[in-house]
RNA sequence: GGGGGUAUGGCUUAGUUGGUUUAAAGCGCUAGCUCGACAAGCUAGAGAUCACUGGUUCGAGUCCAGUUACCCCCA
């Protein structure tokens, strides 16, 4: 035999490994109509990203499913690839060729987009080549990416369909403008953080009085575009000023003094200033009272000429200090205030965004919304946990029309054409190609496509069946069987993936979505750059093992709640993956000391019967939690039995039986014994797939060519599960551990054989003589129903069965009465309990006639353990 | 401001439709152990009035209401 380190190395064995499966194919999921198909795409990452321990959580969550169901006879299929993340990976782009000196203007769209092509071909998708390490059993050739040109068509074909439809619009209205990437961004992409600011209180005169309105404001610079001071109509101390008309400070523009519910009087001085042009709320209220909207601002948030002259080109914050500056000299300026507001600002690069009016494409919601929420509430596509169906609804049923395009140039192109030929001012060519000739003029020389791009997610909610190239692919593969992902994009995402299967096939894209928890670090924080809490990978996996990361996180991880990580809690998984390696080296070195052995199952002693209980009973115990996706709770059940029940019991009850005279009796044991390990390596694989591999190969001397991913968990045997075992073997361990307590209390050392008496002449213990006496280092067993307690003698109850050991002149009686009136004291505790109970006649006459009978007979047994332990105690006194 | 979630030993989690006892496990802690795989181990032990208050019930960690704390989402 080869000589087998104590020490389980995953890096000596990882790598090979996963270098096996994949020329073996076993990560390929063909079309096999033998079989049933389990898929799922995975959410894909962004292009320019890194591997996360979020996407480790997100990805070992995908991998376990995929890896047992095919364990379970499915044909799987797990689809990787990655998303192009139009802005994400444009910022990237554009600040590289700035470092190289170049800008992304001069150099025009085309080349551009060869810079950003190479720069994917060389950086981008990392993260999928990271996964690997982790052992995901991903089908690399179907690697998918969001720009694949059939992917990309596929896109440009959503859109001229939808357009076709009548959905998709072109509108003029007030928008997310992030100054940073130049663009559009939608609602879902804004995010709120709060910041410290000032509250601004300008005078603005009433005309033809001595009187002025007070305003608040945290945007001073805005004011160039108000046109309105609104006030509630209900405001006692100022709705005189209602319909009388203020002067705009340094513009000189007249704007009526409005009424309006939306000037609270309880905030700021009760009047607000209007500008529909540069404020969500306002460009509300400026529509209900027809307001002019005035645009004051460029796209890379300089004012521009609708100021006045001094104030154009100035970036908003110099406009601003500006604007402060030469109020406070026209004295307008009636105080200023510290104040923290919510600050709107870009999630990606966290830019402060500002809202402006411009010209974009939108998608009409109204219809795609319905279908979507009825298969989430009808139950068609399940959530897990459920709670997320709150916000789903929530966010669908007050959705807003989807604003598509962005001003980028890394997407997808908007597949409108325009002709600037003199006349075709109106001209709208939608396509999934370039139209030869502008469809009024006729000409083919004045046609130019629309300049930008569409959002990311209008790429990416195709996905679930895009991936799939042929229409036999998609009928076989969709609906995909589950979506794992974080609730974060439950809107960008999820929500339209279910609006895209339904609107385009049809059909739900998944059946089940589970929503995984956010890893924080151990103090319960986000994982993040800036705080430097977020540990590699990588890293860990070369510190641990991607098999101790893999159960970490799944063992950690309550469904759908947030895990909280760190690094060192890795070591629960290497010590189990050291654990089980432990195991096999010794079941390898009595394999060698029994030529001929093979694994079987055997159920001759009543050991054999109850290991073969116990790992059936595991078996039907993983189905049913990976069936309700409770992985942590399936991971801990076999976790449970391959430490305490075989490791613990089975194994240290073998070391006993592999001293029998009896060879069938050894040669079972072993037999029996790797039979388990086996089935119990297929069951953790999905979870730990290396090592259960490597041992997997090593226990059978298996062929080459074979593999535990190809093998078979087989259903739970309901009629192996033998519940006399189970009992028998719990008063075997009962004994044993009390033994090993009495020993404990009384400083006996471990070592020194001592004797047991116990007052039963129970045949099935008798078996368990030998073993009895082995692991609890017992000389003399004694199983007699007469047997007399003998004097200074430990005593403690197994059951009703009373157990004595005889420890004259060790025995620290003080210690010994001790505990039995402990025990005494708890007994009568309960039984006190149950006392009330019974006389309490409400309980008699309510409570089901099975309790009543179950606490009766409770009381009864204590009672009888209780008289029991006093007659012990007796011979102390 | 609106909505959602969480709250169980020092830490991380179990706890199924209320009825096995006086709440379970791992890590950590304490004590002992190199005994024919494993010190990344073995054995034993200590440690929780289940956030707080009230209610429903014969019976509440479990159901309901309120309070507090923290987290998330939306505006």
């Amino acid at each position: 035999m080869k000589e087998i380190p104590k020490n389980y190395d995953p890096n000596l064995i990882e790598e090979g490994i996963y270098s096996k499966w994949l020329e073996r194919g076993y990560f390929k999921g063909k079309v096999n109509k033998d079989k049933k198909p389990y898929t799922i795409v995975i959410p894909p990452p962004n292009v320019t990203g890194m591997l996360t321990i979020g996407h480790v959580l997100n990805n070992t969550l995908q991998d376990v499913f995929i890896r047992y169901y095919k364990l379970k006879g499915y044909e799987t299929c797990w689809v990787p690839g990655t998303d192009h993340a139009s802005i994400a990976t444009e910022a990237k782009v554009t600040a590289m060729l700035k470092e190289q000196g170049i800008d992304k203007k001069q150099i025009g769209r085309e080349a551009f987009l060869e810079k950003a092509k190479e720069w994917k071909e060389k950086y981008g998708g990392i993260i999928i080549q990271q996964l690997k390490k982790l052992g995901c059993a991903c089908d690399w050739d179907r690697e998918r990416f969001t720009m694949d040109d059939d992917y990309y068509k596929a896109v440009i074909d959503t859109f001229v369909d939808l357009y076709k439809k009548g959905l998709i619009y072109k509108g003029y209205r007030l928008v997310n403008w992030c100054p940073g990437s130049m663009s559009v961004i939608s609602d879902e992409e804004v995010e709120f953080i709060e910041k410290k600011g000032n509250l601004w209180f300008f005078k603005y005169p009433i005309r033809d009085s001595n009187e002025f309105v007070t305003v608040a404001t945290t945007r001073p610079e805005t004011m160039f575009g108000d046109t309105a001071v609104a006030i509630h109509p209900e405001n006692e101390k100022l709705k005189h000023l209602i319909g009388k008309t203020a002067v705009l400070p340094l513009v000189g523009r007249e704007i009526p003094v409005i009424a309006d519910t939306h000037a609270d009087p309880e905030k700021g001085t009760g009047a607000v200033k209007i500008t529909p042009g540069h404020d969500p709320n306002d460009n509300i209220v400026g529509q209900r009272h027809g307001l002019e909207v005035i645009n004051v601002m460029n796209p890379n948030a300089t004012l521009n000429d609708n100021v006045p002259e001094r104030f154009r080109g100035l970036d908003r914050y110099d406009a601003r200090k500006k604007v402060v500056a030469e109020l406070t000299d026209l004295g307008l300026v009636e105080k200023i205030e510290d104040h923290v507001h919510q600050l709107s600002v870009s999630q990606r690069g966290k830019e402060p965004i500002e809202y402006l009016m411009s010209e974009q494409w939108y998608l009409k919601m109204s219809e795609l919304v319905k279908p979507a929420l009825e298969v989430v509430n009808n139950g068609k596509i399940k959530f897990h946990p459920e709670k997320w169906i709150k916000t789903y609804n929530h966010w669908l049923e007050n959705v807003q029309d989807w604003c598509l395009s962005r001003q980028l140039w890394w997407g997808h192109r908007i597949p409108v054409y325009y002709c600037s030929n003199e006349g075709c001012e109106t001209v709208k060519m939608v396509s999934s190609s370039m139209p030869e000739k502008c469809e009024k003029c006729g000409s083919p020389d004045h046609i130019r496509q629309d300049e930008d791009v569409l959002d990311t997610w209008a790429s990416s909610w195709i996905w679930p069946y895009e991936v799939f190239k042929t229409k036999e692919e998609q009928d076989y593969f969709y609906p995909t069987d589950i979506l794992i992902t974080g609730p974060d994009i439950i809107f960008f995402w999820v929500a339209r993936m279910i609006m895209a299967g339904m609107e385009f096939k049809k059909e739900i894209p998944f059946r089940d979505v589970y929503f995984n928890g956010m890893v924080r670090d151990e103090k319960g924080r986000k994982m993040s750059k800036s705080l430097g809490n977020s540990p590699d990978p990588l890293n860990v996996i070369k510190e641990y093992g991607a098999d101790a990361l893999r159960f970490t996180m799944i063992r950690l991880t309550p469904v759908g709640n947030d895990i909280f990580f760190s690094t060192d809690k890795c070591e629960i998984g290497r010590s189990f993956a050291n654990k089980i390696w432990n195991a096999a080296r010794f079941l390898m070195m009595n394999k060698e000391k029994n030529p001929g052995i093979k694994q079987a199952c055997h159920t001759d002693a009543i050991e054999d019967k109850w290991i073969n209980s116990r790992l059936n009973n595991t078996i039907a115990v993983v189905e049913e939690k990976v069936r309700t996706f409770q992985l942590n709770e399936a991971l801990k059940a076999v976790y449970e039995f391959l430490w305490n029940d075989f490791c613990d019991w089975y194994i240290e009850m073998a070391k006993s039986r592999f001293q029998s005279d009896n060879e069938a009796e050894r040669v079972s044991v072993l037999e029996n014994a790797f039979y388990n390990f086996d089935i119990a390596l297929r069951l953790l694989h999905p979870f730990m797939p290396f090592i259960t591999e490597e041992l997997w190969m090593w226990i059978e001397n298996r062929k080459e060519d074979d593999s535990i991913m190809v093998s078979i968990i087989p259903e739970a045997d309901r009629s192996m599960i033998d519940q006399n075992s189970e009992d028998v073997m719990e008063k075997v361990k009962d004994i044993v551990g009390k033994t090993r307590n009495i020993r404990a209390e009384n400083n006996i050392s471990p070592t020194k054989q001592i004797d047991l008496i116990l007052k039963t002449e129970d045949e099935n213990l008798k078996k368990f003589e030998p073993v009895i006496k082995f692991l609890a280092k017992i000389e003399n067993i004694t199983l007699n129903s007469n047997a007399g307690k003998p004097k200074l003698s430990a005593t403690a109850l197994i059951g009703g069965t009373e157990m004595f050991i005889p420890l004259e002149g060790i025995i620290d009686v003080k210690a010994e009465i001790e505990k039995i009136e402990k025990e005494i004291a708890r007994l009568e505790g309960i039984n006190s309990g149950i006392n009330k109970k019974l006389s309490n006649e409400q309980f008699i006459s309510k409570a089901p006639e099975s309790v009543l009978a179950k606490e009766k007979d409770k009381l009864s047994k204590n009672m009888e353990s209780i008289k029991k332990l006093k007659s012990g105690l007796e011979i102390f006194i």
